[in-house]
RNA sequence: GGGAAGGUGGCUGAGCGGUCAAAAGCAUCAGACUGUAAAUCUGACGGUUAACCCCUACGUAGGUUCGAAUCCUGCCCUUCCCA
């Protein structure tokens, strides 16, 4: 089978991009590869440490998949050795280094997630320390003779730290290098990653050229804005959706994305064409979220799981009702006697004694329809209680006599 | 190796012997308002307590003091200048 041309092929890859360096160049090897139908090597790497995909990671692995689907060959290269240096681009440098153990069960979670969106038969999957672990001291050296103190310094993170005195390990100093190396190791046509990588996958460049390869094209994804629609998305910052959450959170945390932030998201994600869109912002702003939701709940799970966690939004939300299928427990009446005991019992999202005192003086405790203010009160003398507690919080209670 | 400045709550950052569980902002949580939101407004925001008391906490280990986030000493860490 061959590749269709080139030319559309560029245009779906650049779909979405935030930029390719060059698009003359890939056009290029595009042109190479169907004449000699020979798939391109498309490298991602990722770093084996937080094995928790999000939808930020998302923008890269639909565009992995594009190049699949158009027939390309995927590398997917976990860092494992590169785990034990701790990427630059986070603030904290000090991650301790992962034991091996650590490091396949986090590659075993990560290709669980991955293969939600990839194809599992057309991706290669590839560890960094095979090539790594057997480097000596003198191919390091020789490498670190490639790259100088200040183009390093160009790069705008160490730039910023440097200059407002954040420390910088030599170690991280590294970080680039190796995963520049790594280019060269796999023989990658093309690595893809998001703009923060922009230095890195630009170094690539620059080392296959000095071992007479051709140079990598450069794909840059945009960063996904998280879910408070300032910062990116990242799990540390907890603005971010994962890829195994389950699909009442995944919808609804879609739906409590900003209006502005949503069209965002609609454009990386839907499948839906322009004018679709464009008819959706004719409509209620409601209406698309919830379009939207169910999308990506879909897409993460599937059709079923998707239709129940919209029900779901609707009953507990916009309806106002209490869920079904609530979480359910039971408690002894003896072992409680007022309201802050049953609200402490029964949650598992506060964390201290006080938190479930506040939250219900505020007004964030109702049962079976009824507002309690009073933690003091003691409970109601009702076997099945519905607790509402806070926004999200739901969950029935039924009371024991003993 | 020499010199200087620092390390405060989830983050930024004020405090510089008692009135400090520690200003302010951000984040978070709850309420109101809405279209689920966002924005806005109100309130809360170490633990325990009905509340007081109390306990824990200002890098770490000691010390001075009736009393220390604040003063002293060692250690760890960070930054800058000089070599």
């Amino acid at each position: 089978m061959g590749f269709s041309g080139p030319k559309e092929q560029l245009e779906i890859i650049s779909r979405g991009t935030e930029s390719i360096i060059s698009e003359e160049e890939l056009l290029l090897k595009l042109k190479d590869s169907k004449n000699s139908n020979k798939p391109l090597r498309i490298k991602a790497g990722f770093d084996p440490t937080a094995p928790d995909l999000h939808l930020g990671h998302c923008l890269l692995l639909k565009k992995l998949r594009d190049f699949q689907d158009l027939g390309h060959e995927i590398i997917f290269l976990i860092g494992d050795f590169t785990a034990g240096i701790g990427d630059p681009t986070g603030k904290n440098e000090t991650r301790p280094p992962l034991s091996s153990e650590e490091i396949i069960k986090n590659s075993k979670t990560y290709e669980r997630q991955v293969f939600k969106i990839l194809d599992k038969d057309k991706t290669k999957v590839m560890f960094n320390s095979s090539w790594l672990n057997n480097i000596g001291v003198d191919d390091l050296l020789r490498l670190t003779s490639l790259v100088n103190v200040a183009r390093i310094l160009e790069r705008d993170d160490f730039s910023k730290r440097y200059k407002s005195g954040v420390s910088i390990s030599l170690k991280e100093f590294m970080y680039p290098l190796i995963q520049a190396y790594d280019s060269v190791a796999i023989k990658a046509d093309v690595e893809m990653g998001g703009t923060d990588q922009t230095f890195n996958i630009l170094l690539g460049r620059d080392f296959q050229r000095h071992f007479n390869q051709q140079p990598q094209v450069a794909i840059f994804l945009p960063i996904l804005e998280g879910l408070d629609g300032v910062n990116k998305m990242s799990k540390s910052l907890g603005n971010y959706i994962g890829v195994e959450e389950n699909e009442v959170d995944i919808f609804g945390k879609v739906m409590s994305v900003s209006d502005e932030l949503m069209w965002k998201y609609y454009g990386f994600f839907s499948s839906k064409s322009e004018s679709e869109i464009e008819e959706l912002k004719k409509g209620h702003p409601m209406i698309a979220k919830k379009e939207l939701a169910f999308e990506l709940t879909f897409w993460l799970h599937n059709e079923a799981l998707a239709s129940k966690a919209k029900e779901d939004f609707e009953t507990k939300f916009s309806d106002k009702e209490f869920p079904d299928d609530a979480r359910e427990l039971t408690l002894d009446r003896d072992s409680i006697n007022t309201l802050l005991d049953l609200v402490f019992e029964a949650s598992n999202s506060l964390s201290s004694r006080g938190e479930a005192k506040r939250l219900i003086s505020q007004g964030g405790l109702t049962i079976n329809n009824k507002k309690y203010s009073d933690f003091k009160e003691t409970i109601p003398d009702e076997d099945n209680l519905e607790l509402k507690i806070g926004k999200k919080e739901f969950v029935k209670v039924n009371i024991k006599a003993s």
